[in-house]
DNA sequence: GCCGAACCGTAACGTACGGTACGCCTGCCG
DNA sequence: CGGCAGGCGTACCGTACGTTACGGTTCGGC
């Protein structure tokens, strides 16, 4: 389930005015919410209806294009599962946590949210499950292989990768996600974000760092 | 901010006729989302819409009051904070888990969120407020006296309630609220949602149990 | 039995917006 | 230079839905 094959790159064949036009779209998304309307993007991209609907079908359409449009920006470099100790460890959780919490937290990433879920209910669209995907499932597929790693050193003790990954998941976003949808003001400064990514991931070490650890004597 | 006075209790002020129509209104919400027509809530209520919009003004009314009207029902008891030890603080922490995963998971708490995170972007009513107040801020009410009371006690060891309080919450829903928001299937079953509830609080009390606890010898 | 108020059912109105059609301009190709 | 494809701007259509208006019905009070 959940397949939505929304990682195969639907970037590459999309021409440089699309491409200014889904921008435009998406800071309208941003400004607007869900309520935007065709005319308006139209308006903002200085293009006509007519091309909107040529090359995007439909309103839809153009909505998952711009989600998918966004999600293709944020690709992402696989790390290094090289030479691991704890504070090599300790640094990596810490910057997925920052960036983590930075995301969530972005004008971008809330408004995208917020349409995805409003989409989720009636299911014309499959804007949540991309959203997933590039989110949520994106994380995991990057953090799995340094928990996995940090495993194979010896630095981390855990049955499931996956349990693991939510885990510090949980640890790391907390009540922030939803307060932030839900439209609670709650401003997250870069020195915040930095003090929860060093927290969630201290508690992360004292939950799944293993007992046979440089401390063992 | 955030403060919304949704805590006055409106449900009082509600004729049997009303409530029976905000229960319609409900039930349509959770079945069709936020694309709920007046017309299909006078249907279903069997009223007329010229009632619908004398009682609730009009279709933004309507929906606060239905969300108000459910927060209503899920009144809470205060818990008793006497005599805790170890045994009963784990038993109500894993009380407040399973009691939460269990609400966040149902059909009426998913399509309420899905409406008020919609409806948060154009700030034209509060739902969004009203929502957060009725869920995370009421647990947070509810569970702090218990968290306190097991400092009191010392079982537990913490600086902040508050900063404690977060970090259980991550630990219970971890990512489930905002997958189940983005549409994603996650079926929990009862025996799920006690295996969560259980590992979530073993967990917390790692993290935030007093090192002089029972076992202190 | 009668009155008025509350309410039901439904028809009607206004508007916003998704979707389409058409005229015009511009740049490319033969 | 003529045609033409792509794209802009705009006017237009159809419809869904919020909101209002109105006639008919029930019901409590005198």
């Amino acid at each position: 389930m959940l397949q939505a094959n929304a990682d195969i790159d639907t970037s590459a064949m999309l021409t440089e005015r699309q491409k200014a036009v889904l921008d435009a779209a998406l800071r309208l998304l941003v400004e607007e919410g869900d309520n935007l309307t065709m005319t308006a993007v139209a308006r903002r991209a200085s293009c006509s209806k007519e091309t909107l609907y040529k090359w995007f079908g439909d309103r839809d359409g153009l909505l998952t294009a711009t989600v998918q449009w966004q999600a293709s920006k944020v690709r992402v470099v696989p790390v290094d599962g090289e030479r691991l100790d704890l504070t090599s460890l300790t640094a990596s959780l810490e910057g997925f946590a920052s960036d983590w919490l930075k995301v969530i937290s972005s004008d971008t990433s809330i408004a995208l949210n917020r349409v995805a879920v409003g989409h989720a209910g009636s299911g014309k669209d499959d804007l949540g499950a991309i959203v997933l995907e590039n989110g949520r499932f994106a994380l995991a597929r990057r953090l799995k292989p340094v928990l996995l790693a940090g495993k194979q050193a010896g630095l981390l003790d855990f049955a499931d990768a996956e349990t693991a990954f939510r885990s510090f998941f949980g640890l790391v976003a907390r009540d922030v996600q939803i307060r932030l949808l839900l439209g609670d003001r709650l401003e997250l400064t870069e020195a915040a974000i930095g003090g929860d990514a060093v927290r969630a991931t201290q508690q992360f070490l004292a939950l799944f760092g293993a007992k046979t650890g440089p401390q063992g004597l």
